[in-house]
This record gives structure tokens, sequence and C-alpha cells, in this order.
DNA sequence: CCAATAGTGTCTGTAAGACAGTATTTC
DNA sequence: GAAATACTGTCTTACAGACACTATTGG
């Protein structure tokens, strides 16, 4: 049985805005934070489907576009500039994820280099590297970027390269041991004292 | 002129969501964060208009159905469990805003008393809360529900009232006093020893 | 004087940044 | 042994929480 309102109209019979799903996709490749980018100067999207949830578009768009699955994508925000695309009225639910670069295919681009972007996608960009920043304040590693072992420079590398600048090697080395699980073994074949091996200690999905 | 796509049909041609804008209307009103509930059980909402903002949305809703105008809508997430509305499939935009209690009209009731609400609106108010909270986490009155000038104590009571518990005193004024401005006067007629009165410094929207 | 509130001074613990020093590997 | 990297210890600063104390009003 549909709806129907007091003059007897159903949903449908109003008109509807469009609702597209853009994903931000980051990765660290080459230790700079990167956005993987569609044709060079947009974020990969689609429209949302009616019976599909905006999880699930976005899961969509980065399998499709980027090769990549089961994913976490995060919603941003709407985006909803009357003008922001041409084709119509168009609502933008942006998402962010964060992969680890040797599990996607496509063109990546370093945040801190972008070219003009289509739409309002440049902004998109600005909170998913915000969103990144802030998920790796306090945690080592949150979404995975590293093996399964690392040391603690590597560990350091990855936070230099999401948050785009050095960070203090001391006061972070004591931030985050307490986050992290001692393998007991050494790192190997390197130049300079072995380093010891973490784990990441048990951690919540951010 | 429309655009088309590959096989000839505009966007209008596929079947779209509605989209819905909800709002959690925040206020203090006797040392306590309340929410305003419309029938006692939803948030106050309105569907999107096609040619309309969701912050313009959010506007209408909050002038309709609380009687406040010219506020500051803050997004918060979209909501769109397939099976949230049974009208149909609809999207929620939900959104927070946080005003003074005697600019309002409406039935309040405190965000840790509330009864059973309709849709996801729960989860809603939660995200709202949430947002008020790190709101006044480092400002002093950041959407202004105190009077121009007003002491130490009624803004620590604001603070408890939004934090839901009580602050510690000393570090809550020495936290609060490097974004006060002192106006020189004192407050008078109170018990007790007269306090300083503060203006807000500026301050950035949030 | 008492109750009540305002405001200050001090101690302690924690954590960050800075810096220096020691340890252990490859070459 | 030299270079390179890994780690540790200590000093300083800052700030939060706790606590106690003084100050100033109305009754």
């Amino acid at each position: 049985m549909t709806w129907r309102d007091p003059t007897g109209r159903t949903l449908a019979d109003y008109p509807h805005p469009s609702v597209a799903v853009d994903v931000a996709l980051l990765t660290v490749a080459d230790d700079r934070l990167c956005v993987l980018l569609h044709e060079g100067r947009a974020l990969p999207g689609t429209f949302l489907r009616i019976e599909e949830t905006l999880r699930d578009a976005a899961l969509r768009v980065l399998r499709e576009k980027a090769g990549v699955s089961g994913e976490e994508p995060r919603q941003l925000a709407v985006f909803d500039d009357p003008a922001r695309d041409d084709r119509g009225r168009v609502l933008s639910v942006a998402h962010v994820d964060l992969v680890p670069a040797d599990r996607l295919t496509g063109a990546l681009t370093p945040v801190d280099a972008l070219p003009p972007l289509a739409f309002d996608h440049a902004a998109i960009v600005d909170a998913a590297v915000a969103w990144a920043r802030a998920a790796h304040r306090d945690r080592p590693d949150p979404r995975g970027l590293l093996d399964e072992e690392f040391t603690l420079l590597e560990l350091q590398r990855l936070h230099e390269a999401v948050h785009g600048g050095p960070l203090p090697k001391d006061a972070f080395r004591r931030r985050m041991q307490e986050h992290l699980i001692d393998t007991g073994t050494l790192s190997r074949g390197t130049v300079g004292k072995p380093a010891r091996v973490f784990r990441r200690a048990p951690q919540e999905t951010p």
C-alpha cells in the first residue's frame, strides 16, 4: 500500500533532486598522501540507486572505478549548491576512504599538488584530508596502510605523509608505543641498528 | 537545454529517493540541555524542495516549527536506512542548531530523558549532542546562549548543562579567561562576592 | 558573625618538545 | 672504524586537576 499525503499524492509526485555519491579515495604512495582522480579532474562518483544505501553506492564506486572491494567508506558531508552540476539539481554525498596503494588501480595525485577539479570536488578533497589527519592523530594506523608488522620508522613515515610535514621523533614514539605490541623480533637487512618490529594493538574502527 | 545521457534520458527519468531535512534544535533550559520535539516523539523536519538548498530547508523548518529565524543550522550526516521511513525511500539529512531558550516556541525535552523517538531520530539527537559538546570544548559560548555580558558562574552553568555533568571550577576559569574580555563592571544584587562581568572575545563561527 | 559566592596560589602529575648521549648494525 | 639508524634519559615548559586559602558581599 503506497502512502499518500492529504491531497492524495504519493512521494513520487513531487520533484526530487538527484543524489550522487562521490568518493575521495586516499592512499599513501611514495610517502605522499594522494587521491584517486578520474580523468585527471574529478573524483569517482555515481548516482544513488533507489534501492541502495549510500554505503553500497560508495562501495560500488570503489569497486568499479578503483578496483578495490571490502572497504569502509565514510560519509563526510552533503554538497548541495544548486549550481554545482549543470545537468540538473544534484546533491552529492561526499565520502572518503583510505586504502593501501597496492590495492587500487587508477591515477593518483598528491593532495598538495591538485589540478583544478570539477564541480566542488576540491572542497571534498579538503574534507577528506582533514578526516584522514584526524583519524591518525591518536591512532597508529587506523586503516591498516602498513603491513601487519612494521617498525616505528615506517609508522612515522606514514604519519608524516598523512600529516604533510615532519613530526618530532621522540614524542611520536612515546605517544605511539602504548598503542602497539612489541613482537620481539627485529628488522633485518637495513643499514643501522635493527629496529624492533611492532603490531597494531586491537583497535576500534574509526 | 536539458542534459541527456547516452540513451537519451534526462536525470528525471531515473527514480530518485526523496530527501528530507530533520533538525535537532537544541537549547539550554533550567540548566539542562534540551531538544525540541514535535508531537513528543519526532524531530521537526520537511522534504527538501527541488530548488532549495539544505540550509534553506532547515531554516524553513526552524521558522515554521520552532518560530525562530536567522539561525545557523549545521549539517550532521545523512541517514539512509532503506527501511527508516515506511512512506518510501527517504534520505534524511540531519541538522543541528543551538539557540537561546527564550527565542523558540515548542515542547522541550531534556536530552538525557528522551522518550522513544520516531524513525532514527534518537541517533540524530546523539549526533547533535556530540556536536554541541565539541563546539563548547574550547569556546566560551559559541552560539550566544548567554547575554552579551555574563559572569564566569553563568558561563560554567551553561557548560555544565551542555556537558551533562560538573566541571572543575578553577581549571574551567583559567581555560576560559583567555577567550573573554573583562568589562570592568561587577555583578550586583546576588548573594556573595560580586563577580566580574565578561564579554565574549571576537569569535569565528563554529 | 554566618552563609555564600568570587577569585588566587600552590602542589602534583602528565605529556610534549628539545637535546644529548648510548647502542648496534652495515659497509 | 665510519656512517647510519635505533633507542633512552633528562631538562624545561605547559597545563589540568586537586586543594586550600583569602576576599567581598547580603543577611
